[in-house]
DNA sequence: AGCACGCCGACT
DNA sequence: GTCGGCGTGCTC
């Protein structure tokens, strides 16, 4: 029998099955989804069966055997390999990256090389001091003393030879157990012969009792008062044995209640009965579920899913990275127990590979989890959701680039289930698709607990400076804050930036600290007292005179949430702030125990941003207020607008979502813009056809598709002339539906010290464009990439 | 990717 | 005359 394998080398040359012969005894164990072990020239690598067949073209002198197979049972299933397949061509991606993003990360090889002694006489001394007793040695270990000259002289001479071995990292974690014999008069007979031990005759008689049991030795000692010392002794005997159970690094640390399914509002059954109609049907569907903040989209998740379960099925629950709180999460696992898996990045690798097996061996049969959740091992899926589905997290931003929203459809297509699409703003393509009938539409209108929208007021900053006013808050926010501090209230701050951006400027000559690799401002960190590049890591100490002109006129200019911090206790000493931010938040479950401290009342004022505009429900919150909602308005991207409309709508919803009434104030030197005027009133609808009478205009999405072509060197003239020649090349090969813009410099021109261009494709209909993309591809590898060229394409950017 | 094979310059 | 530099090409 002959295995077809992918092997984990992820490069274009071998991004194809290669044959290996199957060994006899494998025959009838091995089967397509396998991972196994095999020789690849001239090392040892790890590949993945995709299918098996009984003939091959390949000659037989060049066939190999598989040398190991890693799974008694398919890590992959046929569902998984299809999806692999179908990455591959969607995406643009080698095959075994799409293998490997399916699993956990557990599972994939760590290769090592290992030095074996062969003939210990007459070693050198350097060599023979890295062996010590040993009879094998790492690689690593002749390369860091500096000797692989001499390693290679000694594997020439035979003295050593080098193994390539594939290791597993995916260890299942096991705890040694006591497991008492069921033969009563084994028991009998060890007493008799422990007539002088009385400790352990106490602890035989007990066994007695609990004959036939599994149990941990710390449960003995504390029943029995017997030591470590005794039980051995017992189990010397004969009387128990220990064994090896496997168990699951339980990554929930607390136990929470159970909870049912609350009364749902006349627009949420009607809702829930849209899709669990749906379920009766064998079909792929899917719907977009367009909910204000607060309209109670979470209860319908939950009640549709507890269908899921009723029929027997299972179901997958995306939510954004960000928002995969303890308070989502709770929300899932008190509703339905042991039922449930979380997947997230704040999981170790070993956490995670429990959670995947507890999927894959049928243990739950609900993932909630991020965007890599989608590839949770079922086999019967019923439902698969994606909150708030806008988000640009669930676009992956490296090989494979798949969106989620694309692999959860494709997936609900195979096991003809439902999809909901679930969001307060939807992205636009998404209403899009929903408005022509290819998604079905379910919207609610109100807020499940009838409260009314957060009122929400407009401060135009300009008219705060003409006032007098240069400080970071306007005097209606300050009057907000104040009332909320007397009342006993809490406040959400909200800064539109990534972490805080202060930048450093010379007063004298206008310079800006830059990063000597990226064309990017350095960001001023107080803590450290450093400036740091948010892009390539690179820091360096706050400079005390102007690098350009020596000037000691420096000042810190941006507002970040440490100065927001500051600022506020100027203003009000005695307010309680808690700061949520990268800082902050760094350590594991610093973002939960922040939240938590804020729930339970010990802030007035909880500041933050990005991280805090989504899935907070106190209810003791009645005032949010952006700082400054131009940041993100002003980006270079077709989406700004789009991206600043949702986040201040998700931001602003997060008042008021109680009995008391909210309140937002938006900070802004743009008052007049349509995304900012729009989220006053918090509609959708007038704002989708703003903006897509925009798209129209500009022929981007969801009139058009896109694709990113990026271009980058280290030096610029090179990158620009390749950049030039791949918009020839699109130009040429394209049809002349399709709109070239560029080449033109990224938004960032310089990153790690590489020059940056890109090509943006915006097409209609274009059934080449996958093969014309994957031509060019070619001709980078065969040639470009020589030159120092490096080039990537992205079907479908999140950002431009 | 990573490893072997293979063909030209600086050393014993 | 050999060691070792890294260009080229293949991996079932």
């Amino acid at each position: 029998m002959i295995a077809e394998v992918i092997v984990d080398v992820s490069t274009y040359h071998v991004d194809r099955p290669f044959d290996y012969q199957v060994p006899a005894e494998w025959i009838n164990v091995i089967e397509a989804g396998c991972r196994v072990k095999v020789p690849f020239g001239a090392r040892n690598v790890l590949g993945f069966v995709i299918g098996l067949k009984k003939e091959t073209d390949i000659p037989l002198h060049k066939l190999k055997p598989i040398t190991q197979i890693l799974d008694m049972e398919p890590v992959l299933t046929e569902e998984m390999l299809q999806l692999a397949r179908w990455l591959k061509n969607h995406t643009i991606c080698y095959e075994i990256d799409a293998l490997q993003v399916m699993l956990p990360s557990a599972l994939r090889a760590k290769y090592e090389k290992i030095i074996k002694l062969q003939a210990p006489q007459s070693l050198p001394e350097e060599v023979q001091a890295i062996f010590g007793k040993r009879q094998q040695a790492n690689f690593k270990e002749f390369e860091r003393a500096g000797l692989l000259p001499l390693l290679k002289q000694l594997v020439a001479q035979e003295s050593v030879t080098i193994d390539n071995v594939v290791k597993q990292q995916g260890n299942v974690k096991e705890i040694r157990m006591v497991k008492i014999t069921e033969d009563q008069h084994l028991i009998e007979k060890v007493i008799e012969q422990s007539s002088r031990a009385v400790k352990q005759r106490l602890l035989l008689q007990w066994m007695c009792q609990h004959l036939g049991e599994v149990l941990s030795p710390q449960q003995i000692y504390d029943e029995t008062g017997v030591s470590s010392a005794v039980l051995e002794a017992v189990i010397a005997k004969g009387a128990a044995q220990f064994i090896r159970e496997e168990v699951y690094r339980d990554p929930f640390t607390k136990e929470v209640s159970r909870t049912h399914s609350l009364q749902l509002t006349e627009e949420q059954l009607v809702a829930l009965q849209a899709i669990t109609a749906a379920m009766e049907q064998p079909k792929g569907q899917t719907f977009l579920l367009h909910g204000v903040t607060g309209s109670g989209k979470t209860e319908i998740y939950l009640q549709s899913i507890q269908k899921v379960l009723e029929e027997g099925k299972e179901a997958i629950m995306l939510v954004p990275e960000i928002s995969l709180t303890p308070q989502m999460t709770e929300r899932f696992r008190s509703r339905f127990g042991e039922m449930v898996a979380v997947m997230h990045s704040g999981l170790s690798v070993g956490e995670k590979y429990d959670e995947w097996r507890k999927v894959q061996q049928g243990k739950v049969k609900v993932v909630v989890g991020a965007r890599s959740a989608i590839f949770a091992p079922f086999t019967n899926i019923g439902l698969i959701i994606l909150d708030e589905e806008h988000e640009s997290t669930y676009k992956q931003e490296d090989s494979p680039r798949y969106h989620a929203r694309d692999v959860a459809i494709w997936r609900s297509g195979f096991y003809q289930c439902p999809v909901i699409l679930g969001s307060a703003t939807p992205a636009l393509e998404s209403y899009a698709r929903a408005k022509k009938g290819v998604y079905t539409l379910l919207s609610l209108k109100h807020r499940a607990l009838h409260q009314t929208l957060p009122t929400v007021f407009i401060a135009d900053m300009r008219e705060e400076l003409r006032q007098g006013n240069r400080s970071m808050f306007s005097v209606s926010l300050i009057e907000a804050m104040r009332l909320r501090l007397e009342k006993k209230e809490q406040m959400v701050l909200f800064l539109n930036r990534r972490g805080y951006s202060s930048f450093v400027l010379c007063r004298d000559c206008g310079t800006v600290v830059q990063c000597p690799n990226c064309d990017i401002s350095l960001t001023y960190h107080r803590t450290t007292e450093k400036l740091k590049c948010h892009y390539c890591g690179y820091e360096e100490h706050i400079p005390q005179t102007c690098p350009q002109c020596q000037s000691d006129h420096i000042r810190y200019f941006g507002t970040g949430t440490q100065k927001v911090e500051e600022e506020i206790y100027k203003l009000f000493p005695e307010a309680r702030v808690l700061r949520m931010d990268v800082d902050t938040t760094r350590h594991k479950g610093a973002h939960e125990e922040i939240l938590q401290t804020f729930g339970e009342g010990q802030a007035d004022i909880l500041l933050g941003t990005q991280m805090i505009a989504k899935g907070l429900d106190f209810p003791n919150i009645t005032l949010v207020g952006v700082l400054s909602a131009d940041t993100s308005l002003h980006l270079p991207d077709y989406r700004a607008a789009e991206r600043t409309f949702q986040l201040l709508t998700q931001v602003s919803g997060r008042a008021g979502r109680h009995n008391k009434p909210g309140e937002v104030i938006i900070q802004t030197y743009t008052p007049e813009h349509y995304a900012i005027e729009l989220a006053k009133t918090q509609d959708y609808e007038p704002f989708y056809e703003r903006e897509m009478f925009l798209r129209r205009r500009s022929s981007y999405p969801p009139y058009y598709f896109v694709a990113l072509v990026q271009i980058s060197h280290e030096d610029v003239m090179m990158a620009a002339e390749y950049a030039g020649r791949v918009a020839d090349w699109l130009r040429g090969n394209l049809s002349n539906q399709a709109a070239i813009i560029g080449p033109t410099t990224a938004s960032i021109a310089r990153l790690q010290n590489r020059y940056r261009y890109q090509c943006l494709i915006k097409y209609k209909i274009e059934p080449n464009l996958i093969p014309v993309l994957q031509r060019l591809l070619a001709m980078y590898r065969a040639e470009w990439i020589k030159q120092g060229i490096l080039m990537t394409v992205d079907l479908d950017p999140s950002t431009i």
